[in-house]
DNA sequence: AATCGTATTATGGCCTACCAAATACTGTAG
DNA sequence: CTACAGTATTTGGTAGGCCATAATACGATT
């Protein structure tokens, strides 16, 4: 978050990641994308076997996946993966409304064409990852969307917040994506809030980036909805 | 977070609070009320030592804190108490802006007088504790304050993001409460927030809801640019 | 004396091993 | 078939040790 930013030109990238932030990850991405499924257990032993680390290491990264709310502890029976419920979703999506209507406001107020430029970029590379089926594209693309949103205006926070309650949502995101027709109406959203930025018309930008939330919100509640039951 | 919440009216109220929790709590507690002062470092043995526990949960604790974004670490020399720039601390009132406005909405547009009840509770509970002065109680009082215009609505994801950056710019909220003239101007503002809501006026009360926090960002910023330059 | 290596220390990162207590499982006796 | 005792599993927590790195102190060399 802080430091010098004028030495990044030179510092060298050392990759000196620790092992625990390594098996973060790892788990995370595992929890993220389904290999871990909700209401698994995670024992503590087999994921050290299973990571190739020791239980110090292990029981950190729970904790904090725990604190991130991706995993959730029972008392004296231990990590479980989190269920997202409905009602949480909604929450989430909710707020990320109200966080990148804010962020779209900003950046419309602001005015500036390398904002409108970079989040072109963007949009058009989620309309080729449509166009090629790569529905990991379409993911990484959005999120780099919205991240130029909010960090083109220093929101740097705020992005954290939203990153954090997304990853919570993201097997919901992965599965609205999928559904009929939005290849075609969320960029078409993503459009109207750029054109919005364009006209420095900061109120409509951010009812643009709120109506592309909602739309996605309803999405994912209908499939949440369905899903449910069938289990 | 989660849970069956018609069991809580039951449930023994049980103080099992792991080691680990209570361990947690001393230490957000000892940065938050500034025993720990931002930069110090947090040497893992010292703690055990002064904590009474082991370096397993000493570690787990910061790595919890380090998610809240408490705590910094830096890499090859350990954790210590995050400091607080200006700008961050201006994003986080901006994004209990965003939110509490969106909360106050909601109530607005709910209209239920026992949610009226509540606020003027809180309110009045907040004006006794300046007229006796005692600015812990203002702290949680207004805490509750908001809580309850969370919770009213059942927007506990919402309220949990706002307390997670509320602990973090904590001292800068004892010190704008002691701030000449905010013992009557911040209840005055978080009157207009009820009025707003009894009215039903939903965009009165978000307006209502920002422009109170809007008030205290700026004694925030005016007491951190006062005092950086002294140290 | 200034500088350049070299020990020492402090500390984090990581590991193994152990114990106690709660929980889940299992097999047996009545 | 039930009740109960015993056993395995697993978490919560402790103890202590090893290694790598950074900083500091110290000594040697020019």
């Amino acid at each position: 978050m802080s430091g010098a930013l004028k030495d990044a030109a030179i510092r060298v990238e050392r990759p000196a990641k620790t092992l625990r932030e390594l098996a973060l990850d790892k788990v995370r991405e595992a929890i993220v994308n389904g290999y871990f499924r909700p209401g698994d257990r995670l024992v503590e032993r087999d994921l050290c076997a299973q990571l190739g680390v020791s239980r110090t290491v292990v029981r950190e990264v729970l904790r904090h996946l725990e604190s991130e709310g991706l995993v959730a502890n029972l008392p004296n029976k231990g990590p479980i993966v989190a269920q997202l419920d409905i009602e949480e979703a909604k929450q989430i999506y909710e707020i990320r409304g109200a966080l990148e209507g804010m962020a779209a406001r900003l950046c419309a107020e602001r005015g500036s064409p390398e904002i409108v430029a970079a989040l072109e970029e963007s949009l058009s590379a989620i309309r080729n990852s449509y166009r090629d089926n790569d529905m990991a594209g379409v993911l990484t693309n959005t999120s780099s969307f919205y991240q130029t949103l909010f960090t083109m205006v220093d929101r740097h926070v705020a992005w954290g917040v939203v990153n954090l309650l997304t990853v919570r949502i993201n097997h919901l995101r992965s599965m609205t994506i999928k559904t009929e027709r939005r290849g075609i109406e969320g960029p078409a959203q993503m459009s109207k809030i750029v054109d919005a930025i364009r006209r420095g018309d900061g109120e409509g930008a951010q009812q643009a980036a709120m109506d592309h939330v909602a739309a996605a919100s309803a999405i994912a509640e209908a499939v949440l909805s369905a899903q449910k039951p069938a289990e």
